[in-house]
DNA sequence: ACTATACAGTACTGATTTGGTACTTTTAAT
DNA sequence: ATTAAAAGTACCAAATCAGTACTGTATAGT
């Protein structure tokens, strides 16, 4: 469906509320309370991202989690390559060789390698950091393949679907 | 999971066989067996297609489907488009508005939108005669090759995951 | 007209994936 | 020792997919 799943989501809605205070330990309680998440499922976000040396934890009282790397640092692709469990790639043959049975004399295999590489840099354009702010100037733009040229300062009408809050609050910042 | 469908990857499977000849009828039966897939599929996907104008179908004895337009003006965009169920977009609430509680103070839905666009239009960056060459120049870099911007209503077919042919052959071109 | 062919639409079902939760264990501070 | 908080494992319910079957409709050829 081309979608990131709503774990994914979570995962960059975490980061972002935590890349407001960079320094800052987060308990997993606490990140839960302010996005309007339930504990379990943050939880299990933040231990895989966890693993993922996206962020590091610290465990006992006084603990949590904290960004492994400035925010600038963890891009989009990161998040999706840390919370989807499927590797990268639009399609299944074009992720993994091996997988299809024409794999060997399929034209159109080379070309999906392609265009995941080009969804993949304009997805590693964006990083944590430019999520926290209201979209300004052109994060984006660079992403190689797709140069930005015929869209100025007109909202896209683009459409999406993956995850958001179903009766969230976002007190936000502080937790 | 970032995926397109099966039947999704089975669509541009499809179209772009049609593209080495772009004027002939083919038969889904025909189709099924040069691609190695169910007859059901195939027709499912075409039915679809054709709901979408990507194809036109000829009824009757020796009817068929036949591409709606010159391959070149197909886009990877559109496929999405006509097989996937759900609207376009990498999150659920920058697809539609109104799904998120926080939707308003909401700092990270813009950037989504932003990403939404920025892959879309690479899909829209790369045309099914593109896909019929074993990855050539560079179609992509150069968006201008399709440059059509969203056309009609919302699409509503299709579903999610990967796909290739599990135990497919690929007689190719002429069915 | 009759018949064979081929698309159209609808609906069903099994399998897979996802999302969320619960329970238990480990670590650290007080 | 007690408490706070993360880590790990396991599980279940719901949603989604993918494929198939069945019925209907239009066209070509005889
Ligand atoms: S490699 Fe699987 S369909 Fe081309
Ligand atoms: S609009 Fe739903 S999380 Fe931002």
């Amino acid at each position: 469906m081309l979608r990131i799943s709503k774990l994914t989501d979570y995962g960059t809605l975490i980061l972002t509320h935590m890349a407001g205070h960079p320094e800052r330990v987060y308990s997993a309680a606490g990140l839960a309370e302010a996005l309007g998440l339930g504990l379990p499922t943050v939880s299990k976000v933040l231990k895989t991202l966890g693993r993922h040396a996206l962020v590091s934890s610290q465990r006992g009282a006084h603990g949590g989690y904290v960004l492994a790397r400035p925010p600038e640092r963890i891009t989009i692709a990161d998040v999706i390559d840390a919370l989807e469990d499927q590797p990268f790639g639009l399609t299944e043959c074009s992720s993994s060789s091996g997988v299809c049975s024409i794999e060997s004399d399929c034209r159109i295999r080379d070309n999906w390698l392609r265009i995941n590489s080009v969804v993949r840099e304009a997805l590693q354009a964006v990083d944590i950091a430019d999520m926290v702010h209201p979209a300004r100037g052109s994060p984006f733009a660079t992403a190689s393949a797709t140069e930005h040229r015929l869209h100025g300062p007109a909202p896209q009408p683009a459409r999406a679907a993956a995850a958001c809050i179903p009766a969230a609050r976002a007190d936000d910042q502080e937790i």
